[in-house]
DNA sequence: GAGTGGTCTAGACCACGCC
DNA sequence: GCGTGGTCTAGACCACTCA
């Protein structure tokens, strides 16, 4: 028995999950329009609207205005998060595209903008720079089958950056930290954080996330062999397609 | 310019965020009621009720039916999620109580029920065990100043937890982890996933969750020195009252 | 311009918490 | 019983997409 709800709009929630979970509306295809879908129930079209809303909350259908609503794509992307720690020796550092292509994805990158900027205070703090010093912010979008799935913003201490590849629009071979690793830095250790939040205005629409859909934040600290902070990269990403993984030995 | 809002819902709900993070309404305190806003704002209820909706799905506040709306209580809990790990030597293992104590709340922790049963397919599978094997569930509530917080299922094989104390309806000294070790387990590795999801209806009522918000999952696998899975634990909590955080080594 | 979602108002009735 | 949210209907107008 999956029912147990009251009220209707959830019970219209409840049947179109089902659908969708039978496979009676394929990802990529368009729900029937709220008008057919009132008329269908015998409801007002608001309490349709209040139904489709609940299922774009959960992740499960794309409302888009004037076009429609669709079944998004279901199956998530697993992030090894500690991919790059895993790789012992510093040989084979873990990449989007191959990471993305093992799970059966196109991985694509789209560099957004490299720019000097002065750092957001949070990013000041975690690279322990003074409020006048400057970074260099490259401002990546990742996607999967074309869709943007993440962004990933990466920040490096000025002096450290300036006049490298990291400074360049370009896309650059096997990830930061490798780049990084070529301009001679030895990593110590990591620090990260992972949390949930409502997108921005403009996350939401690189991401083409509908209303009420939530992303996952996942901040990553990376230290040099004499434990300074070198880069912090910040991940947005839609939290119901994202899934992190960790592998940890029992001691460390 | 935070001033970017196109409905006047949205408006509205981007005033009582403002009021909220000016500390105008204190966490605890209620909201005027919906009819009052109404009246102030000059529009209809359910305009404002759609408003306090998405203040409640963002987390900042706690819509009770019959008794109002109140602000939440804003500061994150946050997870250091290998504390187990990082304790070399099995020294001291971390609790919930210190962890959280630690950070200026007081932790206390309600054991629902210890049951043997047959365990969800997914964790079956996670355990390695035949489908006709049981395992001793153990379900508790963790509460941070009396709320609760973060609900914990561990499950271990029937095999190996009959007849000890991870079968007994009691608080357990030093966490599940310590609680195995006295069972003479030995640790080689875990395997954390996190993921974002939309709260079960039993889970919404535990955690006293308002419509709309979310819920981290973080599961858990112990794997022993022969590589077999003796523990699953899933965590579930509120998505946007909890932070994880990982320290990792450069190199494993 | 037709079709589809986005929002708003007006008004009503119900359900829950509490005195 | 009163106050507060929860939900629903009826009807309207707006905004975006696409032919």
């Amino acid at each position: 028995m999956t029912e147990g709800s009251f009220s209707r709009y959830r019970q219209v929630a409840d049947r179109l999950r089902a659908a969708i979970a039978r496979g009676d509306v394929q990802p990529g295809q368009q729900l029937p329009s709220e008008d057919t879908l009132a008329a269908e129930y015998g409801l007002h079209r608001t309490t349709i609207n209040k139904a489709v809303r609940l299922l774009a909350a959960e992740g499960l259908v794309d409302m888009e205005h004037g076009r429609g609503s669709r079944v998004r794509e279901q199956r998530p992307l697993i992030h090894t998060s500690a991919s790059y720690v895993t790789s012992a020796g510093g040989a084979e550092r873990a990449q989007w595209s191959s990471e993305v292509q093992r799970q059966g994805f196109t991985g694509t990158q789209d560099v957004r903008s490299v720019e000097v900027e002065t750092p957001p205070a949070e990013v000041a703090g975690l690279l322990g720079l003074d409020d006048d010093e400057q970074v260099v912010v490259r401002r990546r979008t990742m996607l999967a089958d074309g869709e943007p799935i993440q962004l990933a913003d990466s920040y490096y201490p000025a002096s450290l950056a300036n006049g490298t590849e990291l400074a360049e629009h370009a896309r650059m071979a096997g990830g930061t930290i490798a780049a990084l690793e070529r301009l001679g830095v030895r990593f110590r250790r990591f620090h990260e954080r992972i949390r949930v939040r409502v997108p921005t205005r403009e996350e939401a629409g690189l991401l083409g996330l509908s209303p009420g859909q939530q992303v996952i934040q996942y901040t990553r600290v990376a230290y040099d062999a004499e434990d300074r902070p070198v880069e912090v990269t910040d991940h947005v990403m839609t939290a119901d397609r994202n899934v992190l993984t960790y592998d940890l030995p029992a001691f460390l």
